[in-house]
DNA sequence: GTGAAAGCGCTAACAA
DNA sequence: TTGTTAGCGCTTTCAC
């Protein structure tokens, strides 16, 4: 393995003066500077990032936690964040983690070993407490949740995310204007503490303020965000209940698993059964018919996150949340009751 | 940050001794280790491992470089990697690049720079020449593709893919066998090095099998991977060849995308359009009808990937070349030809 | 069973 | 403009 110390020696000059041109240090000749660089391309030099970094007081790195890569909502999401972290002039460090693991503990861990500047979490839990963050040292922000279940004071951590009970409000009002009673919804938990917990609040608000009295019988909950799930979970719905016309999907990965249980039991969508979900993945522009979906600016979510993380690194600003709204993406899953 | 220094100093012990403990060696006492344990989680002690990594000859890395990583394909198969690498006893190191670039170089500045054991690549070039190589220095594995067109000596690289011609020309076959003539091909481009050029091969060796007449007016190139090229391309397609009564796509993604378009103009699947394609994405299942596709073996082919590679790692075993079948998923996309 | 000390590759004072 | 050197946190001989 080729070290700056063979490029000094093989160049006549000290480690220090490697060093000075590999890191674009002004005081350095035309000539030395040439004739290193030569010697790096010859010698195949590759910079030892360990070494770096060690010495280093910190890396120019935003490490990036994302909870369930899996999830294709995610995906637009990441790319924005590499994307702007690179346009801000940092690097991206991305560590996938289970949809269950504990992405507090992770993001510490990676912060410290890897010196990073700052974090952010994507997809994570929505009830941390003070203790949580006790480990964590560097500045961080939740990307497309915050902290309603926990006890963060709201100026000691930013956030990113869509308004997900009143936006479920507004998905549900959707079917309700088409004058659907019958809805059911379709959610990983009514308690997970996470997304769909906020959005069932916002499910049962609707149907309160539209005088519809709640309907167990219509609560569909999975156990996850899997599309099997999704899927077995509606056709039970639809072999218990054959009243129900409309769903809400908290997410479009198990609208779409619904509409497939929905058209192997020979219903039609919309004339039978209305569905209107949250998030906007690309898949869900070319399911037939299209699914109408609130459509999270994904992009946005993403550039708003590295922004508020880069403020508070660079500018010493305070920690802010940034509540964005989502776009109706008509498709042709909602329609009027018939029944 | 604490260092293995605070907690030497702490437990009144030596840090070579504390070293002992974080990397379980044996001889130390139950009590210091105990001691020095506590001290780990009251100081919360993190290790910092730019530190571990430049003192130790080599990592226990192995290195995953994904080129072009929003491909859901890729998804099952990155979690069967990062499991197997964990059984093994390695860990994964995931460096994520875009569909165009240059995964060699990547790869090789990745491994130097982080000391890895070896490396996989994930979706890369089939035109690799000898001279690419020079700079990799770890053994590598060729994961969902191999080097059809470069100049590589086999016993000089690993790979793990599905024969793409011979599948592809397999699941034309599907549709010749259902009276079909008119076939027309759904793909990036006839001549990318890569799974496009393999496929198409395929393609055309199914139709001369049968004496089918090749007809450019059916080669529908995209010049991407996106579903929305695909949208685009297959429009055009139906506008331009009424005559079109099958479609042989080389991914799902675009598969889905050309189902939605045939849905649009008012076609249906699989009495006017048939088809086909090749994967086995989650989402084809859920499509309507379910897409019919020969399903690669995803967590095989990312199992297989890291197995070959540990065999040369720890056991120094030869390079080796492993060929994958698909298995084909009878779905509702493909039928009888009605003209 | 434990400690002292060398050194991994690199950067950044400080000297020259 | 360049060289010398200390030290980042860690592992690992080599003594004791």
């Amino acid at each position: 393995m080729t070290t700056i110390k063979d490029i000094a020696a093989y160049c006549n000059v000290a480690v220090s003066t490697v060093s000075r041109v590999l890191n674009n240090h002004p005081d350095v000749s035309a000539d030395t500077r040439e004739k290193v660089l030569d010697a790096v391309r010859s010698l195949h030099y590759v910079p030892n990032n360990a070494a770096r970094d060690l010495v280093l007081p910190q890396s120019d790195m935003i490490g990036l936690v994302v909870r369930g890569a899996e999830n294709p909502f995610f995906t637009p999401i990441i790319r924005a964040i590499g994307k702007s972290c690179e346009a801000k002039g940092y690097t991206m460090a991305m560590h996938q983690i289970p949809a269950g693991a504990d992405e507090v503990g992770e993001g510490a861990k990676l912060a410290q070993s890897k010196r990073l500047k700052g974090l952010i979490l994507l997809g994570g839990r929505y009830d941390y407490t003070q203790e949580d963050l006790k480990a964590l040292g560097v500045p961080f922000v939740c990307c497309t949740y915050t902290n309603h279940f926990g006890d963060l004071d709201p100026s000691a951590f930013s956030s990113v995310s869509i308004n997900d009970k009143a936006e479920a409000t507004r998905a549900v009002n959707k079917l309700i204007e088409q004058g659907h009673t019958k809805i059911a919804i379709l959610l990983d938990s009514k308690n997970d503490h996470s997304i769909s917990e906020r959005r069932y609040k916002g499910y049962r608000e609707a149907l309160e303020a539209a005088s519809i009295a709640p309907d167990e019988g219509l609560v569909c909950e999975t156990g996850s965000f899997t599309m099997a799930a999704a899927f077995k979970r509606t056709e039970q719905l639809l072999a218990e209940r054959p009243d129900v016309t409309a769903i809400f999907a908290v997410a479009d990965t198990m609208a779409i698993a619904a509409m497939k249980a929905i058209a192997d039991a020979g219903r039609s969508i919309p004339d039978d059964i209305s569905i209107i979900a949250i998030d906007g993945i690309e898949m869900s522009l070319y399911t037939t018919p299209t699914l109408t979906t609130l459509v999270q600016p994904q992009a946005s979510i993403g550039e708003k996150a590295v922004e508020i993380l880069v403020n508070v690194l660079d500018n010493g600003a305070d920690c802010s949340h940034i509540r964005l709204e989502t776009t109706l993406r008509p498709g042709g899953t909602v329609g009027h009751v018939h029944s």
